[in-house]
Order: C-alpha cells, then sequence, then structure tokens
RNA sequence: UCCGGAGUGGCUCAAUGGUAGAGCAAUCGGCUGUUAACCGAUUUGUUACAGGUUCGAGUCCUGUCUCCGGAGCCA
C-alpha cells in the first residue's frame, strides 16, 4: 500500500504535467457555481499567495454528502488529478476524485467574505485574519526577513546570544518597564511607607527587559560579535502606527568596531535583507506592489542601488535650517531631530536612507562614546523614507572614568551598573552595536502603514487580546 | 499623554432636529469552464455607553469607553 501524502500548493502549482492522484489540504477562499454540473474552488494552504483551482463534478460520488459544506473558509483534504488548466488566470488545477470536509464555516457567521476588509476591521479578527492574502503575504515575508536576520549574521560569524527577558536594569530610563512581581499588588508587605521587594520573588524590583544592549556588550567584550534577536517590551502608551508595547528587536553588539564600522554594517545588513525579500518572496512582494502601495518594489529597488547618505547631526541641521521648508517645530542646534525634519531629509532632499550621526552629548544616552568636541557623541540613527527611524545604535563609550562621570551627570545609580563598569575596568575596548525594530523593517519591506498589522498579535495600549 | 476625526445591519458607508437607507456579504432563484463571475428577489438595526436639552435626538449638549490619523517618546 503506498501511502499518499498531502502536498503543498506551493510546489502543486508549479508543476508542468498532469499527474494522477495529487492530494491537497487547504482552506476555501471562493466559490464558484456552475450549473453545468461542477463548482470551482479556490483552495489556499498558505505555502503561497496563490490559490489553486479545483474542480468539483457534481456527479462525484461524495457531492451529495459535501455539497452544503463547501464554503468560504471550509478546510478540505483533495484527492484528484492534476491537469492543465483550459482556463485562463491558471495553468494547472485539480479535478477532484474525492473531497473530504475537514471543517465547515458557516456562511452566516464566518466573518471573512470574499471582498476587501478595512485593516481596521481585521485587527478586531486577529485569530482569523491569517487566512486572507495580505495577512498571509506579511507573515511569509515575516519569516523569510527572521531567517534572512540570522543567515546574515551568521555568513559573518556573529554568535547568536539570549539576553534575558526579565531584568533588573533599565538601560534607557525609568519609567517604561514593565514591572514583574509575584507580590499580592491588592496588599504588598510595606517597609517605611514603600513597597519592601525584598520580599518579591528575585527579592529586588524587577521589569521585563527594554533592551538587551548591555548584556550584548558583555559577550561582546568576550565572543568579538553577537547579536539578539527577540521581544522587547516597553511600557509607554504609544499611540502611533510605528509603535508596539512587545515588539521585536535585532541588536548586534561588536567588539574593535568604530562608528564608522557601525554604520558600514547598518547599511550592509539593510540591503541584505531587501534583497533577501526580493529574491525569495515574489510573489508576495508583488501583491503588495498591486494592493498595498504601487512604488514599493521600485522603492526598495532604489535603496539597494544607492548608497546611504551619511552627514553629521550638524550638517543636517544646517541643511534643514537652509532648506526654505516652514516646519512646523523649529530647528536648532541641540534639539532632537523631528518626524518632520527627518522626513525632509529622507524624502525631499536625499530621497534615500539617510545615517545622521555624531549627535549632541546632552540628547542621547549615558553609554554613547563622547566625541573629542566634548559636545556630541558617536551616535547613529538611520532614517528611511516613510517610516523614518529604522535603526539607532552608537560606538559605545569605553573609558571608565568618562563612562562613570557621564553616569553620574545623568543621574544614573552606578552601583547598580557596577558590572557595566568593569567591562572598562578589565580589558576594555572600543565596541559599537545597534538595534533595529523588526516590525519596522517588515513594515518598511511590505509597505505597510501601520505597525500593528506586520507582527501576528499586536500589544499596544489597551490591546492585549488574542 | 496632547491635537484632530470617527463609532449606524455581518462588512463599507448614507441619512437639514421630524417614518433609519444604499452597496457588498448572506439566503433563494436564473445563467455560465468560472476567475473579486454575472442577473433578479429576500432577510438583517438597543444608531458605542450613561445622562441631558426638546413635542420629537443617529443628528444638539455633558461625561465615559473604544478605534483611526497626526505629534511626543522611541525601535
Amino acid at each position: 500500500m503506498t501511502i499518499k501524502k498531502r502536498e503543498k500548493i506551493k510546489d502543486l502549482l508549479a508543476q508542468k504535467e498532469e499527474r494522477e492522484n495529487v492530494i491537497a489540504k487547504g482552506w476555501i477562499r471562493t466559490k464558484r457555481d456552475s450549473k453545468g454540473g461542477f463548482s470551482f474552488l479556490e483552495l489556499n494552504d498558505g505555502s503561497t499567495i496563490n490559490n489553486i483551482q479545483v474542480i468539483v463534478d457534481h456527479s462525484l460520488e461524495c457531492y451529495g454528502d459535501v455539497s452544503e459544506k463547501l464554503t468560504t473558509g471550509a478546510c478540505l483534504s483533495i484527492e484528484g488529478k492534476l491537469t492543465l488548466s483550459p482556463g485562463k488566470g491558471q495553468s494547472v488545477e485539480i479535478q477532484a476524485k474525492n473531497v473530504t470536509v475537514y471543517g465547515i464555516a458557516d456562511t452566516e457567521e464566518f466573518p471573512l467574505q470574499k471582498k476587501r476588509h478595512s485593516f481596521e476591521f481585521l485587527r478586531t479578527i486577529s485569530h482569523l485574519r491569517p487566512r486572507t492574502n495580505t495577512f498571509g503575504s506579511i507573515m511569509r515575508v515575516r519569516n523569510r526577513l527572521a531567517y534572512g536576520i540570522h543567515q546574515f549574521f551568521h555568513e559573518r560569524g556573529f554568535v547568536y546570544l539570549h539576553t534575558p527577558i526579565i531584568t533588573s536594569s533599565d538601560c534607557e530610563g525609568a519609567g517604561e518597564l514593565f514591572q514583574v512581581t509575584t507580590l499580592d499588588i491588592s496588599n504588598p508587605p510595606i517597609e517605611n511607607k514603600t513597597i519592601d521587594y525584598s520580599q518579591d520573588f528575585f527579592g529586588k524590583k524587577t521589569g521585563l527587559t527594554v533592551s538587551g544592549q548591555l548584556e550584548g556588550e558583555v559577550y561582546a567584550m568576550a565572543l568579538g560579535e553577537i547579536y539578539t534577536f527577540g521581544p522587547t517590551f516597553r511600557a509607554e502608551n504609544s499611540n502611533t502606527s510605528r509603535h508596539l508595547a512587545e515588539f521585536w528587536m535585532v541588536e548586534p553588539e561588536m567588539a574593535f568596531y568604530d562608528l564608522e564600522d557601525d554604520m558600514e554594517l547598518a547599511e550592509e545588513f539593510i540591503k541584505y535583507l531587501l534583497k533577501d525579500a526580493l529574491e525569495y518572496c515574489g510573489d508576495d512582494m508583488e501583491f503588495f506592489n498591486l494592493r498595498i502601495d504601487k512604488t514599493l518594489i521600485e522603492r526598495l529597488r532604489h535603496v539597494l542601488d544607492s548608497s546611504f547618505e551619511k552627514i553629521t547631526y550638524t550638517e543636517a541641521v544646517d541643511i534643514l535650517l537652509k532648506s526654505g521648508e516652514k516646519f512646523q517645530y523649529p530647528v536648532e542646534w541641540g534639539e532632537n531631530l523631528q518626524s518632520e525634519h527627518e522626513r525632509y531629509l529622507t524624502e525631499k532632499k536625499f530621497k534615500k536612507p539617510v545615517i545622521v550621526f555624531d549627535y549632541p552629548e546632552a540628547i542621547k544616552p549615558f553609554y554613547m562614546k563622547v566625541n573629542d568636541d566634548g559636545k556630541t557623541v558617536r551616535a547613529m540613527d538611520v532614517l528611511v523614507p516613510q517610516l523614518g527611524e529604522i535603526i539607532g545604535g552608537s560606538q559605545r563609550e569605553d573609558n571608565y572614568q568618562i563612562l562613570m562621570d557621564r553616569m553620574k551627570e545623568k543621574g544614573i545609580d552606578a552601583d547598580e551598573y557596577y558590572w557595566y563598569l568593569e567591562l572598562r575596568k578589565f580589558g576594555s575596548a572600543p565596541h559599537s552595536g545597534f538595534g533595529l525594530g523588526f516590525e519596522r523593517l517588515v513594515q518598511f519591506v511590505t509597505g505597510m502603514e501601520n505597525i500593528r498589522d506586520v507582527i501576528p498579535f499586536p500589544r499596544t495600549p489597551k490591546q492585549a487580546g488574542f
């Protein structure tokens, strides 16, 4: 007895010749009935955006049992013959010999219709939206990008490092951590009118990580080049199309890299991933280009073909001041660049990604290396058209005394970070790194406007359903 | 968090303070190797929630909630 195996629709569609006894399994996207005595089913199994057309003859033995159940959303197993299609729109199709219904989808209740839905509505049915063309494509591209990230770093000898999810250190500043506790929050232990965290699970106040960078530095200072790729949490009340409370971040950290090396790696990295997506997700990318953003592929190719513009913060301020543009927020050296300023640089001035570096010391975190001028730090942001900041990175301060002084200046408790400081005390070395918001990358590559639509289950303020 | 907009059949949206409607979907029928099929008919409502003004509120006012867009924070 031969064991008949299900073939993926992606593989079946690539066939050039007719073949008996194929098995396909998947969900019905649409059905068109012909009173000529057969139905056309569009079957999708997620292996590709493309459906395979299945012809179900109403004279089939099984038809009486299944006819009522062949509706949009139902899940089926089809056995039949793969044939060349006489109709337009597909080269092959399956002439069904037997149809098994795994699961019905009552048309009165099933919310996905064979028409366009708003992304807003689809967010309310996060458990069913992966069965749409758009979300299938997004998650396939997301998956390919994740794979590409590992591939990129492994080709370069980076070590994939797992940094902790629960931490007691706060890398960027207070007020943005999700607290982790096993204390009874309705009746916490009190000592001197404050909560006594010595009785908490870890014996101190802990939270979910906002970045694996500091821990990443620890291992870069031993293994040379490492990267992290994992979930990150920010309890900021951000309500924008570019922020999530839980998102995935990629953070490479490299010993012996200065800021120039860092920028070079960032550019190479972005280009590698764009090329990868275009090469391996052709059908999905074409779909985005057709339905989401007609200039997408052209724009990505342009990014691939051009070198990123590298300008200092001071140069950027100069350009903005001389631009003649009327900005809502004034441009002034020492202030953060506003979204509108970044957009001018990437979309109007250079029309490609721009790396701005050497930012004023006062507006950047304590761990960034201070330049000789004493006023700027070795920080860099990669800005891309439409989206803005996709990467933020820096060369790290490697001088023990300077780092100590900066922590003091910024009001950071050096005792808490003694281990971080000791990296500079024992065998310090120049090193650099950056962070890439994975969902922002997926947005950039797919053209999707809202970050809530490029992660399977988005977490945002007031939203943790599913 | 701030500014602006929105919340009405399953979905997308209409409705000058005066009888809540259309398209799509669904259902039924017709037609067809069909392709977001097509044609005809039918069904579907606590107008987000709580108050208030008014003879009368989907519409005006107050509060609350949620969503969307923009800003800040950032990745």
